[in-house]
DNA sequence: GGCGACCAATTTTTT
DNA sequence: ATTGGTCGCC
């Protein structure tokens, strides 16, 4: 087993040895934080503190599986706290929610954005409110706004104008109609959380003893409900370690304060503070690039971080003439870089938006090289994986009624929205849940509407839905994928619609998955499995080790790092993006997001940008982006190919 | 009342 | 690429 202390220099030792009282680590990138925070943890549990006293949060999946494994490496301890906010968030929740008292249980769903959009939409239907005036995307933005302030639908009341006062309402709609759905959304997760401990100082204490060691990774990144979850989990004691680098926080627009972490000392005067700043994954050419442009930025704290690497070479700047043939350059360049030996695992390229990856799949493609996706349509968000989770949903929360028309709209049984709607009417006059009515073996008698032979049908179909035990939870979803019968409804279509054999390996991936998750968690429940399911990112599904060239949108690519780096469309519009202009804060974020980028790469970086872009359905010029200009001549490599005959040939 | 087929609209970044 | 709306047909 490694030792805990070996290899760390002052400044890092000094964090990993810290015991009890308040810390703070600015620490910058590459610097080193994974392995600050992984060897505390590990000296922590070294010191006799039990593993389970440790609850550290991360905002992915991946950096709290990465923290678990190198600390189980350190000590053969798998601390079992260390997870995202919203993990952990619904881990408490599932056993103390029903102290909240406000209709939800433990079995509640977590609703996604688009589960989310259609009860906002529902709402707005009812309200009267034309989605055509109000983008129902604007009013879920301001519902996730209200609720990162504590803002009630009812201390909202008094909120002047009509406009906002229909929006008061909606919120206060679809707040009722989680309820009733037994469902809360990503933003509940840690609000609830924090009215229950808000509340409840007996269980805050509960919570203090049974936490004793608080750590809060990317701190810079944690908005008004996370600061507030970490202030009520800290107790008498402040234990609490929190490790951030304000050059890094590029999710403000999700409500992050990154002065949070400049106040830290404020909240915590008794707070240490270390700070570290010596660069271990960049070269000198990388690093010297990316302070130059930070140091643009003019609300920031004055940090400069330095290396002891080798001074590497020049980050390129490079000019072409379209987005095709940026696309072309940047296959080719990893084409060579293949050739001279660097690993397709060793290289990546991001972009400011999702779309921006489609003419680099096509070059790919084309290309024959391997790559893995990061983000864009995501596993489970397929139509048919979400079909199969509902109908999981719906096994353990009898109250979902989103997912019952979901499940319902799927089968194409002869039952309609007007059925279930009649269905819901009288579950909710009978005080009874959807699921609990149509699974009534005695559905027939209880059901005043008119019931049809088709209605019938489906009923016993609930029922025998419901007959399908939730553990082991492989087995389960190979059942309901079964009962479901949507494998038999594809393979009918098979020769109508193309994606229908698609549609059916996913089905299948999705049993597998399930009995993987099986295999690692012999005991879980199907609450579990959905928990997982429904709080997976993109940058989760990442897998360092399979022998291909990643693409990924700067944002997911914070925490990682890669030998050779591309950055394509650095363009006035998408850095900073369109929506930024005229906000300087903004821009100040789209600078950071930039640096981010830059500074994954371990040996070299690529920066480009095309003259012309086909955009909607036309030719657009573009322009350099302005943070080309900050970045200093002499450490750059500056090409303009974009006058390169070749783009005719390769047509 | 239900369903299939077709057309349009939406995407900045995401737990 | 999914979804929501509309239309014609059962």
């Amino acid at each position: 087993m490694p030792d805990i202390l070996d290899n760390l220099t002052e400044a890092q030792l000094e964090a990993v040895t810290h015991m009890e009282g308040p810390m703070l680590v600015v620490a910058g990138a590459g610097s080193g934080k994974t392995r600050v925070v992984t060897r505390r943890i590990a000296h922590l549990i070294s010191r006799g503190v039990w593993p389970s006293q440790v609850l550290a949060m991360t905002f992915t999946n991946k950096a709290a599986r990465e923290m678990v494994e190198r600390v189980e490496a350190l000590t053969g301890e798998r601390p079992p706290w260390v997870g995202t906010f919203h993990s952990a968030c619904a881990r408490l929740l599932r056993r103390d929610l029903e102290k909240l008292e406000d209709g939800r249980t433990g079995q509640f769903t977590i609703y996604d954005d688009d589960d989310q959009l259609s009860v906002i939409k529902l709402c707005m239907k009812e309200a009267n409110l034309n989605q055509h005036d109000v983008a129902p995307a604007a009013v879920r933005g301001r519902i996730s706004r209200a609720k990162c302030a504590l803002q009630d639908p009812e201390t909202l009341a008094g909120d002047s104008g009509w406009h906002s006062n229909q929006m008061v309402n909606v919120y206060a709609a679809y707040e009722r109609r989680l309820r009733e759905l037994n469902a809360v959304d990503f933003d509940d997760l840690l609000l609830l959380v924090v009215r229950l401990l808000e509340g409840n100082a007996a269980l805050r204490d509960v919570y203090h003893s049974r936490f004793r060691f608080l750590l809060v990774d990317e701190y810079q990144d944690t908005n008004r409900l996370q600061y507030l979850l970490m202030r009520l989990l800290t107790g008498p004691a402040q234990n609490v370690h929190v490790t951030g680098d304000p050059d890094q926080s590029i999710y403000s627009w999700r409500g992050a304060e990154y002065r949070n972490i400049m106040e830290f000392r404020h909240d915590f005067p008794a707070a240490k503070v270390v700070r570290l700043e010596q660069n271990y994954r960049s070269t000198q050419l990388i690093l010297a690039v990316a302070n130059e442009l930070i140091s643009f930025n003019t609300t920031r704290i004055e940090k400069e971080l330095f290396t002891e690497n080798d001074l590497g070479v020049p980050a390129r700047v490079v000019k072409l003439a379209g987005d095709r043939e940026e696309a072309e350059w940047v296959v080719e360049r990893v084409m060579e870089l293949r050739l001279e030996g660097t690993s397709l695992r060793d290289q990546a390229v991001f972009y400011r938006t999702n779309a921006q990856s489609r003419p680099l799949e096509d070059q790919l493609l084309r290309a024959g090289i391997p790559y893995q996706l990061i983000g864009g349509t995501r596993f489970y968000q397929r139509k048919e994986v979400k079909d199969v989770i509902a109908h999981l949903q719906l096994l353990v929360n009898p109250r979902d009624a989103v997912a019952l028309h979901r499940v319902a709209g799927c089968r194409a049984a002869g039952v309609g929205a007007k059925s279930i709607e009649a269905i819901l009417a009288q579950s909710a006059a009978d005080g009874v849940a959807p699921m609990d009515l149509l699974a009534d073996p005695d559905f027939r008698r209880r059901y005043r509407g008119r019931c049809s032979a088709k209605l019938a049908e489906f009923a016993e179909w609930c029922r025998a839905l419901r007959a399908i035990p939730g553990s082991p939870v492989g087995d389960c979803v190979e059942a309901v994928v079964e009962h479901s019968g949507l494998l038999p409804l594809y393979e009918e279509r098979e020769d109508r619609d193309p994606s229908a054999g698609d549609r059916m390996d996913n089905l299948r991936a999705m049993v597998d998955r399930a009995c993987e998750y099986q295999q690692e968690h012999p005991e879980a429940t199907l609450e579990a499995l959905l928990q997982e399911v429904a709080l997976v990112s993109d940058v989760d599904t990442h897998d360092p080790e399979s022998e291909c060239l990643s693409l990924m949108t700067l944002h997911a690519c914070k925490g990682l790092e890669f030998p050779y780096v591309f950055v394509v469309g650095v363009e006035e519009g998408y850095l900073p993006h369109l929506n930024s202009r005229d906000n300087p804060d903004a821009v100040e974020e789209e600078r950071r997001l930039l640096y981010v980028g830059i500074t994954r790469s371990r040996q070299a970086v690529c920066l480009t940008h095309a003259v012309t872009r086909f955009l909607w359905d036309g030719v657009q010029q573009r322009v350099p982006s302005r943070f080309l200009k900050e970045l200093p001549n002499t450490q750059v490599e500056r090409l303009n190919l974009a006058g390169n005959a070749r783009r005719w040939s390769t047509w």
